[in-house]
DNA sequence: TTTCCATAGATTGCATGCAATGTTCTCAGT
DNA sequence: ACTGAGAACATTGCATGCAATCTATGGAAA
């Protein structure tokens, strides 16, 4: 999951991935225009990497741009978000759905059983601050990552490396009580999910999964009438 | 769901344009190498909207590139096709279940059953030759594209726009019999499916339209034990 | 004959110049 | 003061040159 960051040999993908977290953490807020010179200067390389990191970022949907007119950070509505995690959790809920169907092998399964294992000791210890967070955050898109690879399916991957918010547990942006309650829950959706495959109940791992990728979003929206979607993008990034 | 072609102001969007159908109607075959320089005086322009091109269909995953050793057409092993139907299938799947839970105004509703109606008469007709399955297609994308639309979630749509077969009814590749065949349970899943959306039955609806979305591969499937990408490519080319 | 290395050719990756297109500011006219 | 036209400025889109990298060919050594 982590091959669109780090292995850059050419300044094409390093001008890439340094946009992409330059827009992901907040630093060009949502919005902000984009010149080529301006950016050129700033990561002092010349226009045409930049260029291709533009035209790279446009197809993800994380810059927008005019013809002639250069492009800018686009700006995420909380409908917005709502949607790219509704295809998120439809994607998700395809590759448990598949898991099921094709079963595990004894590594699959003790892979996954380890992740829901280093997650239960994390929850037993009752922390809940930001390191906790990103902890239990790396080994949950550790835990979901493998159930995609297990699916076996090229472009269903694909698509969910291009999804803005890989794994978008909003733990950040919760009081402290409340993230520990998602946790817990989360924690009850690995486990009914992991069972759900193992018996191969692929339309059940569908539907449980769907519901756990959408529970951080539900909870975020049941105390917030309206969430910064800046200061969630940035929980986000936080969160990989 | 047009809007990927030809509106093209700029030579870029020409070149990916163009490129995207030399390859899709194997005038490129699968595999070949592309340089750019070959493939700027091909088309008459410098390298550099080459480059963004082929940059761009990178990202679709119709071109493969390897660092500083150029690009080749991507090679589809029938399984590729299969996993991109899988794909397809499940977006599909979703926007017939948003669009049933959002419920149709009037004018949606007509729209759909206009298509619907349409198709009706050209089946109607008995015809069987290459311009019937070319109309069918078009009704058929219509369709389905309206569909999207009345989902309203502009991430799914893109997602779906950018998945390289777009309504896949692989019809040119059957024989004409079957192709009739796979016609008239085409036509009677859109029924049931309207059905479902106007009832607002979510996910009666998602089911159906994923075994709608399935059914022509399924159908080529079961008559062919190996189908040859390249042609069916071709086919799928011709139905857009 | 086979293997290895070196050199020549080909190709990509990047930087930069130039023309075309947009944007903004000024200033005259109302 | 306000509007509109025009010019100055800024920015993109494209072409092209150059260096770095890769590939291929040929010849020498085992």
């Amino acid at each position: 999951m982590q091959s669109m960051e780090s292995r850059a040999s050419n300044n094409t993908e390093t001008v890439t991935s340094r946009l992409r977290a330059l827009i992901m953490d907040g630093t060009l807020p949502q919005g902000e225009k984009i010149t080529e010179t301006g950016l050129a200067a700033l990561l002092q390389v010349s226009r045409t990497p930049v260029r291709l990191a533009l035209a790279a970022l446009e197809q993800e949907d994380l810059v927008r741009g005019a013809p002639n007119r250069g492009f800018h950070v686009r700006r995420f509505t909380i409908d917005d978000m709502r949607e790219i995690l509704d295809v998120r959790a439809t994607l998700e809920g395809m590759a448990a759905r598949l898991a099921a169907e094709k079963g595990l092998t004894g590594d699959e399964e003790s892979l996954l059983r380890s992740c829901i294992e280093e997650l239960a000791a994390l929850i037993a210890t009752g922390q809940h601050d930001q390191a906790a967070f990103r902890t239990f955050s790396s080994i949950n898109i550790r835990f979901h990552t493998h159930i995609a690879r297990i699916a076996g399916n090229a472009e269903l991957i694909r698509l969910m490396e291009r999804n803005p918010f890989r794994s978008a547990p909003l733990l950040h942006i919760l009081p402290a009580e409340e993230a520990l309650q998602v946790l817990r829950e989360s924690q009850r959706d690995h486990i009914r999910l992991l069972e759900a495959i193992l018996q191969g109940q692929g339309t059940r791992a569908e539907f449980l999964m769907r519901e756990h990728a959408l529970l951080p979003l539900s909870k975020a929206t049941q105390l917030f009438d309206h969430i910064n979607t800046n200061t969630a993008m940035r929980s986000i990034q936080q969160a990989g």
